[in-house]
DNA sequence: TTTCGACCAATATTGTATTTTGGTCGAAAT
DNA sequence: ATTTCGACCAAAATACAATATTGGTCGAAA
């Protein structure tokens, strides 16, 4: 049992390497069998199929994503600095994340199903970590408005607008400023 | 010279009409003629290229979505319910004006140079837009923190986020209690 | 339990013939 | 002088067939 999980490790690690290379598409089991040391056979002894490793390699971009954000918002004490280095961090890892970024946009398209459930399961992790912010807010009376508002309403709000956020400013540039000036919209309103 | 802006009119009709029937890259040179009733080589004695002929689309597409927000905005009383209106009707309108929807993602890709010019010029309009409302808001002393943030830098920051959450909400279905939640952040801050 | 070569159907790619399209021009019509 | 259009061309798009890759299976070997 342990070696199996080990070899699936270094699958995983080889196609998501080839992965952030060539693109989702442009990646064939027998470049990730040639990378990983195997012959392309023997990937399936390991994956039902390309999408099953694609998942996997999702799945595992996105827990390491959350992971990382939520380290860094432990470290900030005031639930605005926490809100504010939620987007920062989430930011730079989800486009550090070519994978996903590839899937978040154009070429999901091209790859559908599996991802979708990838995905909804990553955002509602998301919304999860946004909702803990804004209940440290309350708590602190830092934030006013959220007794009146339901809090779950209010983190999905969040994380759309910076999920929509995500998606464009992919595509122009990230505006450090523009973004500062949406925090600070959003924690103290207009 | 009045004869001549008749039919330029004409002929944009006809572009429009295509335009949205089929999508900018389908719509050939030919079609918009026998659509307008004329031959072909005909269009171009009133306008350069295909390119001037989508740029004069995308320009009155722009112009007339404008319009009808300012239109709806001025009929509201506070500037709270300016700001809504003001997102669901360019929420609307932008959607009903396909040509722009289609420049807006994908197809831009595969027609830029001349539709950047117009888009950055409606985006240009829209942040005055929304510039008007601030300071309304301000006037009325319904928004506290305008003061404090320039006035410029918030409405180019509202306009960022409306235009993210249009091009995403375009693919994804349009969730009207998000947008509404996500106004009630923008106006009373969290 | 794990690996892999041989094999297949389906998909993708490539090269080429053919058509369509954007655009020009000069002659005719108004 | 203004406006229209058919004939024409080079470039781009399309259609199609030949070819090569790819995802996936299977049974035999290690």
């Amino acid at each position: 049992m342990k070696k199996k999980d080990m070899i699936s490790a270094s699958i995983l690690a080889a196609a998501e390497t080839l992965f952030q290379k060539w693109g989702i598409r442009k990646t064939t089991m027998e470049d990730i069998a040639q990378e990983a040391g195997k012959a392309k056979s023997s990937l399936y002894y390991y994956f039902k199929d390309k999408e099953a490793v694609l998942e996997a390699v999702a799945t595992a971009q996105a827990e390491r994503i959350i992971r990382i954000v939520r380290e860094e918002v432990e470290k900030k004490k005031t639930a605005r600095e926490k809100l504010l280095t939620y987007v920062y961090t989430s930011f730079r890892e989800t486009r550090r994340a070519i994978t996903l970024y590839e899937i978040a946009r154009g070429e999901m398209r091209a790859t559908p199903g599996v991802l979708r459930k990838v995905i909804d399961k990553y955002h509602a992790l998301e919304e999860e970590a946004v909702e803990e912010i804004l209940r440290f807010g309350k708590k602190r009376k830092e934030f006013r408005i959220i007794g009146r508002h339901d809090i779950s309403d209010t983190s999905q709000a969040i994380v759309t607008i910076m999920r929509s956020l995500i998606i464009s400013l992919f595509i122009e540039s990230d505006d450090k400023k523009t973004i500062d000036q949406i925090i600070a919209l959003l924690s103290e309103g207009l």
